[in-house]
RNA sequence: GCGUCGGUGGCGGAGCGGUCAAUCGCAACAGACUGUAAAUCUGUCGCCCAUUGGGCUACGUAGGUUCGAAUCCUACCCGACGCA
């Protein structure tokens, strides 16, 4: 059970002041959502995670379905004392890899690769591979469900809006989402609809698959397509049942893009109910995704970053691999007050990454992870202020 | 002192007469990353111009053989090992 209370709307914009209440613990919104897709944030303790200010985490049906499989983590007690994690959770339904290891993969593009830069590598190769009814290579997607071979064993396997539904039973975070096709940005309009009537099916079948008390989020899909956005946003929003709305694949090209697509949404989704807008959160896109009257979002960068060497701090992104980095003996982010910044400098964080040592990518992901919640912080303390 | 093997680009290490500025790995440098295939991936990596391309100097040093050598020969220098 998930109780969404919005306390405060904005009168600039579409932004509100919410808290989410689950069994674990509030969140107050808006909040970012970190990504522990295996039941962990990569290269961190829990308790250092919590240490971060983060609210609520999300994990990933597909992934922990393969590994350690959904009845281990049941018998654990599910997921949050599995983990080891005291506060609020998610489960996103798989609807992602759907997309990620079958055409993303195929395609070689993520979710937010604009069309136009995806074929101008591959010229009209996206629009031929999908137009023709074609399949990726690595999932097979039916009006059933999706087949596909884990990457771990080569076993078949499926997962369709029951399969998915079932094992987020078992895994049991507070909230769940409806299993859904995050399509691949520059498929056909002709495509897009198909799927967006499939995803739609799915998430009444979804609903319908619910045992469990857990909340559980409907997608809206449609892409960048104003009508289908919109068609969406009625259809996801009109079912009865749902606790909250995600709203997710391709997001548009621009920024801008994001914000449209935000308009046509979110005026069709019932208001006393929390909306998620999945994977996206870089740093400029927070601010319009708050005024766009979204409550909480997932986003793998900041610690997807920070294992790479960049940390986001006050002055702008910093790049640890870097060499002259080694010879500053500034904290991460001056302005900073996390457990990283208050007793470790560049020069050893640099150092770190040259070297190859693992902590270097924990300290980073700590820092990110204190950096990015303070933003949301703040940024909530404007809302409040009536300047957002 | 004699013998054997070896000396290749920042390092390790391929190549053993032409298609070699030289496979590959590491390091270095640059770039990408938005519901994590991701502690990953891509590119550059002798020097100088250039858009394809061209020029120059290079495989311990100095000579030589050959149309042509990192690759064969000779001498020398250096290293490892073995024998004195």
């Amino acid at each position: 059970m998930i109780e969404f209370k919005v306390v405060k709307k904005s009168k600039k914009s579409a932004a509100r002041l919410g808290v989410l209440r689950t069994p674990h613990g509030e969140v107050m919104t808006p909040a970012i959502v970190p990504v522990a897709t295996l039941a962990a944030i990569k290269a961190l303790r829990t308790d250092e995670v919590a240490a971060t200010g983060t609210q609520m985490l999300i994990s990933n049906t597909y992934h922990l379905h393969l590994q350690p499989g959904e009845d281990v983590v049941k018998s654990a007690g599910g997921i949050n004392k599995f983990m080891g994690w005291n506060g609020p959770s998610m489960t996103d339904s798989g609807g992602f890899q759907v997309f990620s290891l079958g055409w993303g993969k195929d395609l070689g593009v993520g979710k937010v690769t604009s069309a136009k830069k995806a074929s101008a590598h591959h010229p009209d190769k996206i629009e031929k591979a999908i137009a023709k009814g074609n399949q990726p290579r690595h999932v097979t997607i039916t009006e059933d469900g999706v087949k596909f071979r884990s990457p771990l064993t080569g076993d078949e396997m499926f997962l369709g809006p029951e399969e998915s539904i079932a094992i987020q039973g078992k895994i049991g975070a507070d909230i769940m989402f409806a299993f859904d096709e995050c399509t691949p940005p520059g498929a056909t309009r002709d495509y897009m609809a198909r799927s967006l009537a499939r995803t739609h099916r799915w998430a009444l079948r979804s609903l319908a698959a619910r045992r469990t008390k857990q909340g559980l989020y409907g997608i809206v899909q449609g892409s960048n397509y104003e009508d289908l956005r919109k068609e969406s946003a009625r259809f996801i929003g009109a079912i009865e049942g749902f606790d909250g709305f995600g709203i997710g694949g391709d997001l548009g090209e621009s920024r801008e893009g994001t914000k449209r697509i935000l308009k046509w949404v979110v005026p069709h989704l019932d208001e006393h109910l929390p909306r998620h807008l999945l994977g996206m959160g870089h740093l400029e896109d927070i601010e319009n995704i708050m005024t766009g009257g979204v409550d909480t979002f997932d986003c793998t960068v900041p610690t997807h970053y920070a294992r790479h060497g960049i940390a986001f701090t006050s002055k702008g992104r910093v790049d640890f691999t870097k060499a002259p980095l080694l010879k500053s003996k500034e904290p991460v982010d001056r302005a900073c007050g996390c457990p990283v910044c208050t007793v470790y400098r560049r020069n050893y964080v640099a150092h770190l990454f040259r070297a190859g040592e693992i902590s270097g990518g924990a300290m980073l992901t700590v820092h990110n992870l204190w950096f990015f919640n303070g933003y949301v912080a703040r940024l909530r303390e404007r809302i409040k202020k009536g300047l957002l």
